[in-house]
DNA sequence: ATATACAAACAGAATGGTCGGTATGTTAAG
DNA sequence: CTTAACATACCGACCATTCTGTTTGTATAT
């Protein structure tokens, strides 16, 4: 009843909160490292060091697990995103700038492996489609709107910076899977760069 | 040993042959259908109307039948590529006719949506990495070659057309996964019309 | 006759889901 | 404050299904 600061022993909803977040962890990791196929929920038991009765306790089917996973993923990505939008308050962005940071927000780490991974697996799994349409509507909506306040150096007749970043998306994303089986990342950049020069430096 | 031209039973090669195109035929259609995960020998062989004695003779294990399937997915793609390339004989090419076809040849038929969940797969499937990795460096270099006989119009400082054709066959990639989930192709071919002005009309 | 093409049954492993049981946390009455 | 009643967290075993690969047997082509 009196106002309780301190917990020596943590109540249900901390305990709920850390388990989800260890599964999700576990998922996370083993659909980067083996693939979505390959992710059961066996081997997310085990690697998180949970057992299976808490596991469908928390998640009673594995779509619901994998649906979170989704959610997830692109949870974590916006956060990337939010950084760079706060980083400098106020400031007129540099187009350019934007396209680099989608370049190092491909290609370190491995979120957008695991989301290639999910938007392959959704083409054929209805039960997944409508998390995995809606969460990717939202993201490609907020990267477009990173080009909305920025400065329009570099603009050609009929483009615009946000079809411009949804345009550096998709080709990010087509690099970032062939990555996965002939990783030359070098000529990968080169190409980027060269795509930067077509539009910046006319 | 008399010279026999015509055969009413057909050969062993000839059964072979013919079943070994059932089975690849099967797989390719599951691919496109129900993605790579959840393509099966048992669904292949039930497919194909092929007992499962015969798809183990043919193709000993899984992989050995997923590799052909991974090779005749790129040999469908070579082609349609070699048509392209046959058809005006000796007549200097365009470049923008090229980009066309690639969008075309991108978004008519599901070889593409097959070749993705290939590739997506094959960057966890170490067995399945070599051979797709390999077509994949054979594929990519032939669609470069179309841009080695074309005109140099709109061709920009440090641009050559193979490397405008492979980050085209980059975008492109992006967009047809992306529109797995989310198929609004219209918008995408404004935005291809937009990348396509980008090179083109400087 | 012999090698190949095909068929069918079987074995062993892995998967996702369900279920009974136990421990721990939460709440409210005495 | 204690304690009884309840809700939630967690555990491990079981089940039916599906998977790949092997093996044994039969038919057909050479």
């Amino acid at each position: 009843m009196a106002v309780v600061t301190e917990r020596k022993i943590p109540t249900q909803g901390q305990r709920t909160d850390a388990m989800r977040a260890r599964l999700l962890e576990a998922t996370l990791d083993l659909i980067a490292e083996e693939g979505w196929a390959k992710t059961s929920t066996q081997k997310i038991c085990k690697r998180a060091g949970v057992s299976r009765g808490a596991q469908t306790h928390h998640f009673p089917t594995k779509d619901s697990l994998l649906i979170a996973a989704v959610r997830e993923i692109v949870a974590r990505y916006q956060t990337e995103l939010d950084a760079v939008v706060d980083e400098p308050p106020g400031s007129v962005r540099n187009l350019e700038d934007i396209f680099d940071f989608l370049w190092t927000a491909c290609f370190e780490g491995n979120l957008l492996n695991c989301w290639m991974e999910v938007m392959v697996a959704a083409r054929t799994d209805f039960a997944l489609q409508p998390a995995v349409r809606e969460t990717d509507v939202t993201a490609m909506r907020s990267m477009r709107s990173l080009g909305d306040t920025c400065s329009g150096e570099g603009v050609i007749a009929h483009t615009s910076p946000p079809d411009l970043i949804e345009l550096t998306v998709y080709l990010l994303r087509g690099m970032v899977v062939q990555t996965g089986v002939h990783p030359k990342k070098e000529e990968k950049r080169r190409l980027f760069e060269m795509w930067k020069t077509l539009i910046f430096n006319r």
